[in-house]
DNA sequence: ATGTGTATAAAACATTTGTTTAAATGTCAA
DNA sequence: TTGACATTTAAACAAATGTTTTATACACAT
């Protein structure tokens, strides 16, 4: 087949099945075998259209993690709408609905958060793609929408300490799904990812106090 | 040398050196010539002693991430003194400084949220023995102390996901050092550390409402 | 000193794994 | 049909890796 025609059906069934595995097993624990094998191909077509297994993953955060990233931001903004400046109480919502619902399915998602936990407890060459060219400029957003509700004497590092905590919580909920279904002793299902949006909204905007007694507050 | 004399040297040195490599690397990135390499003993001592790499990084777990764990919640509760009941104000303030400062030095406390992080994206056996034999009687204890202090209508799982989101919080400034400090823009050092703890404890009593105006919340 | 069990060492082994090669197949334009 | 190029396939390769084996060194009770 020729470029022409862009029979891409190989190339992009690699970088489907290779997602999922990375995200799955981690970078180390997938072996270009399987790879092949879950895509319906021939063990070297790996080399052939990527170079080598690194290229690959690097690849799939390029084309398919940056994308969905920016999917999700788009989603959050138009979520809000268009009215500015909007309330942190607003913003945290659409935040909380982007990530845990919002556009991508469940197994996105999961993969989503996967990878990037993944690169977090150790980075590579892909981590610093997505820090600059996405987390920077979303903070940066965020920050904006944030600051003018916020306190003077609430310095903008302070600020983004508040952001990264935010998302903190959501990528742990992603990430750690056994970990917290084995806690909470109940499935991952949409029930209870309702009860925790409803719950990471509330914790973000009140931390503790919005679940005390009112008279000890 | 005969067990009678307990020349467990070699034995404690792999241990040693095993887990800052697990840590940083993740199992599969580790091989065990680096770890021999680093103990400074031979290839066969990781399975003469410990049967199997598989083995050896869940003795890591059972021998040192087990008493770690143990040790960072004698000191928060040491530290919380006896004075019964605890406000919430007083427990998450412990619960900060144990887990950012406390008795862990920062190495140890890196090589510590690192293991944990890798085991909740990629659960092993350790992950079980590890939630059922400490998080989950911690956070038994700390539902407790803070029962009092919440809301009738909260219920215990909510009680579970607040302590949740707080863990979430350390966790993530804890193991995503690189990423942290990359967006932040400053080292990850004691004066950091110091603004983090003030902050992650502003978070979890109040949220984002702990740093916003007065007249908006 | 001798024998017994422990510990260390070096080498060998069998798999696994990423990559390369070379041949075969397919596609399409001239 | 033919030629040129893209794609697929099977096989081979070299390096890495967990484990086992066999031999040697060591410590200590008898």
């Amino acid at each position: 087949m020729t470029k022409d025609h862009e029979n891409e059906l190989t190339k992009e069934r690699i970088l489907n099945e290779a997602e999922i595995l990375f995200a799955q097993k981690g970078y180390k624990s997938v072996n270009i075998r399987e790879i092949t094998k879950a895509a319906n191909c021939n063990l070297a077509a790996v080399n052939y259209y990527f170079g080598s297994k690194k290229n690959l993953y690097l690849d799939i955060f390029r084309s398919r993690w940056m994308a969905r990233a920016k999917r999700l931001q788009e989603f959050f903004k138009s979520s809000l709408g268009s009215i500015s400046p909007n309330s942190p109480a607003k913003i945290v919502e659409a935040l909380a609905y982007t990530f845990l619902k919002g556009p991508l399915s469940e197994e996105e998602r999961h993969r989503h958060h996967q990878l990037i936990a993944r690169e977090m407890a150790q980075p590579t060459e892909a981590l610093e793609m997505i820090i600059d060219q996405m987390i920077k400029p979303f903070i940066k957003e965020l920050s904006d929408m944030l600051l003018p509700s916020m306190s003077k004497d609430v310095t903008k590092e302070e600020l983004i300490l508040n952001i990264l905590s935010m998302f903190a919580i959501v990528l742990y909920f992603n990430f750690a799904r056994k970990a917290v279904t084995s806690i909470i002793n109940r499935p991952y299902d949409s029930e209870f990812k309702t009860k925790l949006i409803e719950h990471i909204i509330n914790f973000s905007l009140y931390g503790l106090s919005g679940s005390q007694k009112e008279e000890l507050k």
